[in-house]
DNA sequence: GGGTAAGGATTGTTCAACAATCCAGCAATC
DNA sequence: GATTGCTGGATTGTTGAACAATCCTTACCC
């Protein structure tokens, strides 16, 4: 392990041989919720669902698990698995973690590294050519992007994990916004602005943007989400 | 649902018959763990685990999955499964992602429900009482009930959920203490402290309290595991 | 109408088997 | 002597079928 690119080698050697089946079939279901073809609160039957996808059930039950832990799916006992409904509150619950998380990212942007605000900056760029191409489902994966950027800054992979799985959850409640466009085009601009405020060094006026952002996003979202779930 | 009592009743049936074999396993995996008889680095075979625990190896890599999520056990694709062992790495990353946790509770401390001050005061008195009564493994569960209430003044079930597995996390890395007494036996007094200034409005110093707390147990903590395991 | 019992459907769990992969040990080569 | 290549045994990955336990619906009875 003396030479440099060993450990370089070493480091990303997990992503290599990882493909189980189960995972495999994650990756099918995980595809169809967050496109929004799986609608919240169906319910996956393990027979038939593993007729289809040609695994048994065992393996089946496997990939539940993962998205299980992903927070996709919800498992009940002798009862199923379940495409998660997320409530209003679990809306509002997800943007305080994040306001949490994202803002202790930004607040240590002073020592981030270098790969990190790169990130940053691709994820905004990635944003920006998007909506020039009119690929709005892909401005919205640029902007999830963008978000765990802005937490990456801190360096801590706990940290990254948290706000990956919270943006994966956030995904559900995403599909009741009517027009996917009017919903993201308006934070195109202001992921700009964050980024120029932190390559400015004024992680400060960074955060109260970012909490400003966050907000309008989690009230616009909510309503929409109240407007189509009536009560509950 | 008009009864008090009935909504208790509500919250708390989900313990009732939730139990699957897997569980129950891996209830008993995880036991053998945080008390540290299973050290870090062990592997698990699957043919023999299951013999002694008399399941069948599809429930037992059912146990398995529950264990991965936990972050107690790794899986490695073809190779199986083992204890999980922290790196000083780890250890530092676990302690900040706390302190942004813990300080979270702290500072909505003002606003918290009164079952949530309860819990914390209980945390405190629990452990008094077991170092009275020289239970020093009770004490440990004590202390990290407490982290876990000041975490739960903030009142989101996801926050909960995160600082749950830190701790969780934390255990595998508290064997290498030589004696449970001595770490725990300081911060006793610092937990009443931080509940009486949270009681008495200022969150502010209970932060400070807090922050400098969890300092002195981090450098401690990864004192004695570099001394442990040498390099790494 | 409301409670209840039978029935079918689905999940929980086990078992046995085979394929795919890893790993330690040994042989061959330079 | 160290590295490479191979081989056999052991372990994991995956399958399919079977049975028990549970849930849900339907029909029945009072």
């Amino acid at each position: 392990m003396t030479q440099p690119w060993l450990s370089n080698i070493a480091a990303e050697r997990g992503v290599l041989d990882r493909s189980s089946t189960a995972a495999r079939v994650a990756d099918l279901l995980r595809e169809q919720i967050i496109t929004g073809l799986l609608v919240p609160g169906t319910r996956l039957p393990e027979e038939e669902l593993g007729k289809v996808a040609k695994v048994s059930r065992n393996t089946l039950r496997e990939a539940f698990r993962l998205l299980v832990q992903e927070r996709l799916l919800v498992h009940e006992f002798n009862r199923g698995v379940f495409v998660r409904t997320l409530t209003a509150g679990d809306v509002a619950d997800i943007y305080r973690a994040r306001r949490m998380l994202e803002c202790e990212g930004l607040r240590s942007a002073a020592t981030a590294s270098p790969a990190a605000l790169a990130r940053l900056d691709a994820a905004v760029t990635m944003g920006e050519e998007a909506a020039a191409a009119d690929l709005w489902p892909r401005v919205g994966t640029a902007d999830l992007r963008f978000h765990q950027a802005v937490t990456g800054l801190a360096g801590s992979p706990r940290l990254d994990e948290m706000v990956y799985r919270l943006l994966a959850e956030l995904r559900l409640a995403f599909h009741t916004m009517s027009s996917p466009r009017d919903f993201h085009a308006p934070y195109l601009k202001r992921n700009r602005t964050i980024v120029e405020m932190v390559r400015g060094g004024d992680s400060g006026a960074a955060e109260r943007e970012l909490l400003d952002y966050l907000d309008t996003a989690e009230t616009q979202l909510i309503r929409a989400y109240e407007a189509q779930t009536p009560d509950a």
